[in-house]
DNA sequence: TATTGTTATACTCTATAACTATA
DNA sequence: TATAGTTATAGAGTATAACAATA
C-alpha cells in the first residue's frame, strides 16, 4: 500500500491561500449578481474604462478567454447599457469597448462593494504584507 | 477628481497571489483537458474516492454548486466510465458516488500532473512557507 | 412536512471552425 | 496573406422552480 507523505509546509501554506481565494471567489459572485451582472460580465467591467477604449481582443486577453466569446459578452453589456462598442480610429477592423456613465456606475458600485483585496488580505499588518510580497518575490525566483 | 489612493501592501501581496492562482488555474484546465476531463469534471474527480462513497450532496457542497448541477456531472462522469451511483445504504433518498478503476487512474494521473501545490509554491524554503502559514493565520485572526 | 436527487427551463460561458471586412 | 471581430455550432456549467420518492 502507498502511504501518503506528510503534507509539506508549502502544501499547507498553498491549501491556506486556496481558502482565501474560494473565499473571495464567493464574495465576488454575490457581489456580481447584486449589481445584476454575469461572472465574465462583473470580470470585463473592472477592465474596462469610460474614456479609454479596450480593444475586443485585448478584453479577450484580460478574461483569458478566446475572442469569440467576447462578443457576447460585449453584446450582454451592451444590451444592459453598460457599455457601447466604438470604431477604432486607425484601423476599421478593430472594436473598442468604452463603458457608458451607466456602465462606469456600475463597475465603482461593485468595485466598493468588493474593496481592494480579500478581507484577509486588508487585516494584514503592513510588515506581514511586505514579508508576503518577499516570500513570493523569492519563490519566484527560486522557481 | 477622484485621486486612486497609494497601491498598499496588502494590495500589492493579494496582486502577486492572484496571478500564481491565475496560472495554478491555467495548469488545471490544460491538465483536465489532457484527461478529457471539462473543468468541473476535474474537481469533481479529485474528490471523490474508490471505496469512500459520497454523496450527491457533498460533491454539489465539495464543487460549491447547487445539488441540481451535480446531477449532469455525475452523469457526464458515468458516461464517459469514470464513476459510477451507488444507493445509500440507510437512506433510499440518497445516491452516492465511488470512482471506477479507470476513474482511480485518471484521477491519479491528472493529480500527478498537477502536483500538490503550484510550482511558485513549491520552489519556496521551508521557513519561508512556515512565514507565510504564520501571516496568514495572524491576518485571520486579526480579520 | 422536510429532504434528496432529478427534471425542465433558460441563460451564460467555452472552444473550434468558417466567414467578413479590412489590412 | 494575415488579422480583428463575428457567426455558427455544440457542449458544459449555472440557478431556479417544480417534482418524485423517501424520510
Amino acid at each position: 500500500m502507498a502511504m501518503d507523505a506528510a503534507v509539506s509546509a508549502q502544501q499547507q501554506a498553498w491549501k491556506l491561500v486556496l481558502e482565501v481565494f474560494l473565499e473571495q471567489r464567493s464574495r465576488m459572485l454575490s457581489a456580481a449578481q447584486e449589481f445584476g451582472l454575469a461572472p465574465q460580465q462583473a470580470f470585463a467591467i473592472v477592465r474596462l474604462k469610460v474614456d479609454e477604449p479596450t480593444t475586443m481582443g485585448e478584453l479577450a486577453q484580460a478574461l483569458r478567454c478566446d475572442n469569440s466569446n467576447v462578443t457576447g459578452i460585449a453584446d450582454r453589456l451592451e444590451a444592459a447599457g453598460l457599455a457601447e462598442r466604438r470604431p477604432h480610429p486607425s484601423d476599421r477592423r478593430v472594436k473598442t469597448l468604452v463603458l457608458t456613465e451607466r456602465g462606469e456606475a456600475v463597475r465603482r458600485g461593485y468595485q466598493d462593494r468588493l474593496g481592494h483585496a480579500p478581507p484577509v488580505f486588508e487585516a494584514m499588518s503592513d510588515e506581514d504584507a511586505v514579508a508576503l510580497i518577499e516570500i513570493l518575490d523569492r519563490a519566484a525566483s527560486a522557481a
